[in-house]
RNA sequence: GCGGAUGUGGCGUAAUUUGGUAGCCGCGCUAGACUUAGGAUCUAGUGCCGAAAGGCGUGGGGGUUCGAGUCCCUUCAUCCGCACCA
């Protein structure tokens, strides 16, 4: 019997569905493991080679996990709501909700192929209201709470209220928008709508006017981790800022926990840095600079406080309200030009010109409140209004941009800190003595940061303060594909829908594009209404909305009383292992970070932190491959020739090329104008390709299927060999041409278990000690490997392994049995197979992994490198035991030893026993 | 500019624990066997130089050590992330 991949996958694919194998309910008897993939949103395209590279590295450790006893949690879902099926939409017409459907159908069945031991039965998809639901019941929740500073920790809007009737919000230490101050008198004076408002800048789900990305050409607004260099992620369209009223998350007030969580958390080094780069935490204080001639003050922040000595100048970030306030009339035109010209600036302008230095006088002077000298305030885009205050102290002396500033703008100069020479750069360093600083001169920096910090607040000109770069989250999207909001508006005020209104389905529509007056396309359904009566709010919820707690669903998918039962979160608690692409680095991992931590304050869950272990998978590249045409003609160069001509580089299809040589007639029937081309060839007459390493794209014609390897190779040799290209975490090329090695692998595995006839032929004898040897010692390997996540160098164990018993002929049940379920984790089906070919009536899922016995790995003999100034030179087989003494002699005694040391005297023997010799001459 | 990662045969890569035989495994290549045929299968060889003896060799330079891919210093290259963050 031949291995059969095509019909052996088939048949178990169909017997683990039927059987439910891969179902798994709560267990109280077994410890649970919950392994997580990051679900896609299933795009027209459908999986190429490089998608399914983390589920199967997932896939592995499942199984793994579950042959040691665990009880595995292993769902998948979709990311169903979002952009393209949007766009799309608005081509061709097409109902977002059928096309993503059809998508969805087309993954399912790319991903069943591959044999993963998915529990479907708790499949989620985003977009289902059944699904969503719980995404509008969080954010209401949300909006009904507020975060309490002091105990850091979301509290219900209604204790709020209370200290509001109390003792006004001069008491409470709440994380909010800017709030003047109140009395409760004046709070239980006021009537329903201005109580709204006050209590908006407070909900942890707000709706408000602020600054945004936004996007022009894709009709919406983008929060800021999908704006990358200026430009939106997707589509790479011109993001210019604008004033908007949106709602928002109040992410920020979770800064401090969401940086103090990923200390205790197993993620690498470089993603948590990135999101403490994100949340970009930053010790300060703020000051308060007076004004000549009015009472309004501009309060700063600064790191360096211990600087103020040497601020010569103000700057107010365009966006800022003071520049209004503080400009005079002589100056205003200028001015208002200066402004409206940083407005209409977009992102990637204002990132590209960073070093042309811009800005406005505005005619007003603030006075420094130490050295008490009048310095002026200017208005520049180099402060940007999002940070801090929006307002800076410039100490041209000690930063590098105030002093590019400085220099070109003819401003003062006054050095603070010894060190640096002011007339060449200015001096950043946080070492060396204060000078030109009254009461700080002398100080080390770090002294005088600590001393100025002191006299700031006794002398109440501001106080220290932790500064995040960690904005709110934009919530609002001006499109029809996602979440709608529960939210109708009465008389202009924002209404939650209660929870037993939930959920709020989108309505339908036949035209998905926003508006002729610029309303999301929700603003083009009419009689879209709360109670026949009031408007609902038009955007919909962003993509991170709905992926924010979906592994938490997963846990209690069809749960329609909660988002997820008290006893599902009980046992299943927290993500073991959550395994996905590093582009979601600070998006994604960030929200959902936030959004469990809110589930956490209101208790819902009881983890502050979802994903324990993070591992991120790398890319899998493109490997493309180029003809040379000849300049003007219709002739292609061989790729050593091509040096001769002048030449264009040309993609071809991978497909059509195979270990870099073209096919030829392929080629030619490709494109019309190829049908007629000439050939230079190489000496062995054939046409050489070149190749470089591409991201995998169709423009580049390197995009290789899953669906193609599994036809030509089975599941099981494509999992194989995405594990055997390289270490995970690495990105590399994909190169089909190599997978020939794995499946010769298990052609090779699959004769372990049968005659020269075909037919199935184990042996019940009991291993001897060579064959124990060989077994366990993959047992041990394999095991190693998976802990730590080493799937590349498992793969060649096995291959080293079977490489062995062929030679030793092993045929025994008691051997194989072992291989075949060290061997399932990577290759299920062939498994499986084989497995039951041997008698078993279960599936090789429910086997128990087998412990490696160290007796069988012991060797009686070492095999000793013989090494002469640390260069191995020959190697001597002697027993384990033996002394050094002993060992010494016989090296010394050896032919090969005495002929390299002839003439030469040995200065030092160096023996580590069991390992090596050096002699030292 | 700041932060992180990575540099090993023609290519993808291995060398875990503790510094101890560099190149496992696979592709490719070479030769052979079988075959009507080979883009099938099997066997052997394959880091570089050299006929061999031997020498050299983990991006470069330096150091520690009996011994360094591994530790230290320095330098270069590539990739990723952040970037007027006060």
């Amino acid at each position: 019997m031949n291995y059969n991949f095509g019909e052996i996958e088939k048949k178990h694919q169909e017997n683990w569905k039927r059987n439910q194998i891969y179902k798994v309910e709560i267990d109280n008897t077994k410890p649970k493991f919950y392994v997580l993939d990051m679900f896609p949103y299933p795009s027209g395209a459908g999986l190429h080679v490089g998608h399914p590279l983390g589920y199967i590295a997932s896939d592995i450790y499942s199984r793994y996990k579950r042959l040691q006893g665990y009880n595995v949690l292993h769902p998948m879902g979709f990311d169903a709501f979002g952009l393209p099926a949007e766009q799309y939409a608005v081509q061709t017409g097409q109902h977002p909700a059928i096309t993503t459907e059809i998508n969805i159908k087309r993954y399912k069945e790319q991903l069943s192929k591959i044999g993963f031991s998915y529990d479907w039965s708790r499949e989620v998809r985003t977009s289902d209201p059944n699904y969503f639901k719980w995404t509008q019941w969080t954010f209401l929740k949300m909006f009904h709470h507020w975060f309490n500073t002091d105990t850091q920790k979301a509290e219900p809007i209604e204790t709020l209220i209370k200290e509001f009737e109390k003792n006004g919000n001069t008491k409470i230490n709440a994380t909010c928008s800017i709030t003047p101050h109140f009395e409760a008198a004046v709070w239980n004076g006021m009537d329903e709508a201005e109580k709204d408002v006050i209590l908006m800048n407070y909900r942890l789900a707000y709706r408000a006017k602020t600054t945004v990305n936004w996007c022009p050409a894709l009709g919406t607004v983008l929060a800021n981790d999908e704006v990358k260099d200026g430009v939106s992620e997707r589509g790479g369209y011109p993001v210019i800022q604008k004033d908007m009223m949106q709602w928002q998350l109040r992410i920020t007030a979770y800064a401090k926990r969401l940086l103090t969580g990923l200390d205790n958390l197993e993620w690498t080094d470089s993603l948590k840095e990135m999101q403490r780069n994100w949340i970009g935490r930053s010790e300060g204080a703020e000051v308060y600079f007076d004004i000549k001639d009015t009472d309004e003050k501009i309060l700063v922040f600064t790191t360096r406080p211990d600087t103020i000595f040497g601020a010569t100048f103000m700057v107010l970030a365009p966006e800022s309200k003071l520049v209004d306030k503080l400009t005079n009339i002589e100056n205003s035109e200028e001015v208002d030009q200066y402004v409206t010209y940083a407005k209409n600036r977009t992102e990637r302008e204002r990132q590209a010109d960073a070093q042309n230095i811009t800005g406005v006088f505005t005619g007003s002077y603030a006075i420094n409140p130490f050295t008490k000298k009048e310095i002026p305030i200017w208005t520049a885009d180099y402060v940007l209004g999002g940070y801090g205050t929006g307002a800076i102290m410039a100490v041209p002396a000690h930063d590098s941009r105030d002093y590019a500033f400085a220099k070109h703008f003819n401003i003062e100069i006054i050095p603070v800190v010894e060190g640096g020479d002011i007339e060449k750069e200015s001096y950043d360093a946080k070492t060396g003595k204060m000078i030109n600083s009254d009461f700080l001169n002398g100080l080390d920096v770090k002294d005088a940061v600590k001393k100025m910090l002191k006299e700031v607040e006794t002398r109440n000109l501001g106080k220290r303060k932790v500064n995040y770069r960690l904005r709110d989250a934009i919530f609002s999207r001006q499109r029809y594909w996602g979440e709608p909001f529960p939210i109708y508006y009465k008389d202009d005020r924002a209404v939650p829908l209660k929870e037993e209104e939930l959920p709020l389905t989108l309505p339908d529509t036949d035209d998905y594009k926003p508006t002729e007056t610029g309303k999301p396309p929700l603003g083009r359904v009419e009689n879209w209404l709360y109670d026949g009566k009031y408007k609902y709010e038009l955007s919909t919820m962003p993509g991170f909305a709905g992926s924010s707690a979906y592994y938490l669903r997963y846990m209690d998918p069809h749960n329609n009383k909660a988002l997820v039962s008290k006893e599902a979160d009980a046992y299943w608690q927290d993500v073991d292992l959550y395994i996905g692409g590093t582009e979601h680095a600070v998006g994604h991992l960030i929200y959902s970070r936030f959004w469990n931590k809110f589930l956490y304050d209101i208790g819902i869950v009881i983890k502050d932190e979802p994903y324990k272990k993070l591992v991120n998978q790398g890319m899998i590249q493109g490997r493309s491959n180029f003809v040379y045409r000849i300049k003007n003609t219709n002739k292609f160069v061989s790729f050593n020739f091509r040096n001769n001509y002048e030449f264009t580089e040309i993609h071809v299809d991978v497909n059509m090329v195979n270990n870099d040589i073209l096919d030829i007639e392929t080629f030619k029937k490709w494109r019309p104008e190829f049908a007629d081309a000439e050939f230079i060839f190489e000496e062995d007459g054939k046409y050489h390709c070149g190749y470089a390493v591409e991201k995998m794209s169709k423009s580049k014609y390197n995009v290789v299927n899953p669906d193609n390897i599994i036809e030509q190779y089975g599941a099981d040799t494509l999992r194989l060999y995405e594990m055997f290209l390289g270490p995970l975490e690495q990105s590399k090329p994909w190169d089909t041409n190599g997978i020939e090695g794995v499946f010769r692998f298990l052609n090779k595995f699959w004769r372990l278990f049968f005659d020269n006839e075909g037919n199935i032929n184990l042996s019940e004898e009991k291993a001897n000690k060579e064959e124990q040897k060989v077994i366990h010692t993959l047992i041990k390997k394999v095991g190693e490997d998976i802990e730590r996540f080493s799937f590349n160098t498992t793969v060649a164990a096995y291959m080293v392994c079977a490489g062995d018993l062929s030679k030793l002929k092993c045929n025994k049940l008691e051997v194989l049995e072992n291989f075949l379920i060290v061997l399932s984790p990577f290759a299920p089906h062939i498994a499986e197979e084989l497995w039951q070919l041997s008698g078993h009536k279960t599936s090789i899922a429910d086997a128990e992994f087998p412990k490696y016995n160290s007796v069988f790995l012991t060797e009686d003999t070492v095999k000793y490198p013989v090494a002469f100034n640390g260069k191995t030179r020959f190697t001597i087989e002697i027993e384990k035991d033996m002394q050094k003494s002993e060992i010494e002699k016989i090296i010394l005694n050896d032919l090969r030893t005495k002929q390299r040391l002839e003439g030469k005297t040995v200065k030092k023997i160096i023996i580590v026993q069991g390992r090596m010799v050096n002699i030292v001459i």
